[in-house]
DNA sequence: GCACCAGACTCAGAAACTTCTAT
DNA sequence: TATAGAAGTTTCTGAGTCTGGTG
């Protein structure tokens, strides 16, 4: 084999024809993606669906109790829905044609703490000036919280602190240590309390004012039709949280002022109004990108945006989108698998590294991993960006051959670890691949992100390596369905079989939670259930069997009725206990796993929504008020022989 | 042709908030 | 019926992926 020394060069993208191409495939590729046809054929249903499902009433279905007042929203949303995909799709990088909107909310001024509220140094009170001591309330809202108790955190507050004190300040307080925020913890936890502790009509109140603001600034008009927007309130002033080790944690987070935000709205639509006294930094019109508005932030200097709702067109479209390009690729993974197969004995050194990221993100469904500026961020890792150290290799392991045990921080400094045995080719690669490199040295040190998805256009359009995590998400589902749904089984037992499903998929994409503060508690209370009801069981098994003594010895009418009421009374109690017993077995296995993620944005609806269908399962069951109404394409779309 | 970088968008878990349920 | 706290939902914003422009 080469040694293959030639460095890492990016790919060469021929960049003209990529709008066309990727246009062309969406036209070409798939029946499913073309509008109308098969869609006008679920109309009926999503009715059906829109008017039985929230009979329950949701989180957002809100203040209205009456069920006239609910039927009347219900039905004005009704009459509002834009069944987008029912038009003809263009993909001409044009988004829209007209833009409508009020711009963003921005975050309420700073109100000083009352007089009674101080700030020590050094055991002295002292009045801070207003700047120094709205930084002052950011930090004391967080005492109680981990990050106070972190060097990087606490260093970088108090440098960026120190820069809005007044000279006179500066002075004076030098050290950290030294300053006693108690008292604006306490009341900050003070005002929660009241907060919580309002009155029904004050609670009310406070609902109609944010009722009224997003009913002014939450919508847009776009290509006639209103709309939702996402996030229209700007991001308030704070202190920097980023996840896991940060170094930029504690850092202060400025206002947003309007000349910090650029609009954007149609030729012809009228301007937003800046707040009185400020002018926007500009107004564009811009067309071909979906936000509405967008700001610098200080932190990490990225660009921030006000977007669209997930339910809007523009989402929906590209979710859509999304799904198409992974069923594409069910079509072509057989050969693009046995296509780095091939690759794990090639003769150079690049192709095979990229076989075997490729045989993981597809096997594992790992990110691709983007090179990272070093000290900008917390130091995480996908799959192009592995380094030695995240990888151990075990001849044999558990009386396994070949297995590979990675350990890293992946998204979010979420920890993945996983021990999965390989072919003999990936492993010798391995091997090679880590020959006489350090622990800290790439262990694809000939590849990264654009090489790979280079190949993988190639291979097929539109390929990126993050379509296999959504094709293998869905996929998993889909089989998982297949393999776990008896149709005989009452709705019930179905949903856990859908929760399974799910499950299996949030653990292969290592969707994690932290355990609920309160899941101890509730696992114990529900053992106690389980324990009491066994109890009554063996109550019930008693009376069973006295009952029969009694049959047999009287055989009398009244006495076998007595017996049958009895065996019933048990069998429903033990029917009750397997039904605690899995409830806790499922809550157990949940407790670490995020279901929400895949589901929202890995798992073709459709899969789901045919499911329900084929199974008579309500799909209010699967999905909630606004799952639904992200999904409604799919749930208008797809019929019960839908399949990935 | 290549490296670099910014922009635009999707995906992510935590926290805040609302509703439901048990007592 | 009132209340507490558990469960479910929504919001928030940080952290990724990928593309396309620039020099």
């Amino acid at each position: 084999m080469k040694p293959d020394s030639s460095p890492i060069k990016s790919p060469k993208v021929k960049k003209e024809d990529k709008a066309s191409k990727k246009r062309k495939s969406l036209e070409s590729e798939d029946e499913d993606f073309k509008p109308v046809s098969k869609a006008k054929k679920a109309k009926k249903e999503v009715k059906k669906e829109k008017k039985g499902s929230d009979k329950k009433g949701s989180a957002s279905s809100g203040t209205e109790s009456s069920p006239k007042k609910r039927v009347k929203k219900e039905k004005e949303e009704e009459r509002e829905v834009w069944k987008w995909w029912e038009e003809e799709k263009k993909d001409d990088g044009v988004k829209w044609k007209t833009l409508e909107h009020k711009g963003p909310v921005f975050a309420p001024p700073y109100e000083p703490l009352p007089d009674n509220v101080k700030f020590y140094y050094d055991g002295k009170q002292m009045k801070l000036a207003e700047e120094t001591e709205e930084v002052a309330t950011f930090y004391g809202k967080m005492l109680d919280h981990d990050y106070t108790t972190k060097d990087a955190f606490n260093t970088n507050f108090f440098r960026d602190w120190k820069k809005v004190m007044t000279k006179a300040e500066k002075e004076v307080i030098t050290d950290l240590k030294k300053c006693n925020f108690k008292e604006i913890c306490e009341y900050f936890k003070m005002k929660s309390e009241e907060r919580k502790a309002m009155s029904k009509d004050q609670k009310k109140e406070i609902k109609e004012a944010n009722e009224a603001i997003t009913k002014e600034y939450g919508f847009c008009i776009i290509d006639g039709h209103k709309e939702k927007i996402g996030n229209f309130r700007i991001e308030p002033p704070g202190l920097f949280r980023g996840r896991g080790e940060h170094p930029k944690q504690g850092m202060l987070k400025r206002r947003v002022q309007a000349e910090d935000i650029i609009i954007n709205c149609g030729k012809d639509s009228e301007i937003p109004e800046a707040p009185k006294g400020h002018k926007w930094k500009e107004v564009r019109h811009d067309n071909q990108v979906t936000w509405l508005a967008s700001w610098n932030e200080n932190i990490q200097g990225q660009t921030k945006y006000i977007m669209l709702n997930a339910a809007s067109k523009l989402k929906g479209e590209k979710d859509w989108a999304k799904y198409e390009v992974a069923r594409k690729l069910h079509k072509c993974v057989d050969k693009i698998r046995a296509n780095y197969h091939e690759d794990f004995k090639s003769k150079e050194m690049r192709i095979r590294q990229r076989a075997v990221a490729l045989y993981f993100i597809d096997k594992l469904a790992l990110r691709a991993g983007n090179e990272k500026e070093e000290g900008e961020t917390a130091d995480t890792v996908g799959c192009c960006s592995l380094r030695v150290e995240h990888t151990k290799l075990y001849e044999e392991k558990d009386s396994k051959p070949y297995v590979v045990e990675f350990d890293f921080l992946g998204k979010d400094s979420i920890r993945y670890t996983n021990a999965i045995p390989v072919e003999k080719r990936v492993f010798k690669n391995l091997e090679l691949f880590t020959q006489n490199k350090q622990p800290s040295d790439d262990l694809f040190d000939r590849l990264n992100t654009t090489i790979l998805n280079k190949h993988l256009h190639d291979l097929m359009e539109g390929l990126t390596a993050k379509v296999f995590r959504t094709y293998n998400a869905s996929r998993t589902l889909q089989e998982q369905l297949n393999l776990l749904t008896d149709p005989d089984d009452p709705v019930a037992s179905k949903i856990l079989s859908y929760n399974r499903a799910n499950r299996a998929v949030a653990v292969l994409c290592n969707h994690q939670r932290a355990v609920p503060k309160t899941f101890a508690k509730s696992m114990q209370n529900m053992m106690t259930k389980i324990e009491d009801k066994k109890k009554t069981i063996q109550e019930a098994k008693r009376n069973v069997k006295d009952a029969k003594v009694d049959y047999k010895q009287s055989k009398s009418e009244k006495n076998r009725s007595n017996l049958d009421r009895k065996k019933k009374i048990l069998e429903r109690l033990e029917e009750q206990l397997q039904k605690l017993e899995v409830a806790a077995t499922d809550r157990d296995e949940n407790k670490d796993i995020a279901l929400g993620t895949s589901k929202l944005n890995y798992l073709d609806p459709r899969i789901s929504v045919a499911w329900c269908k084929k199974f008579d399962v309500p799909i209010e069951k699967i999905y909630n008020k606004t799952q639904r109404e992200k999904f409604r394409w799919a749930i208008d779309m797809a019929t019960a022989e839908f399949q990935f």
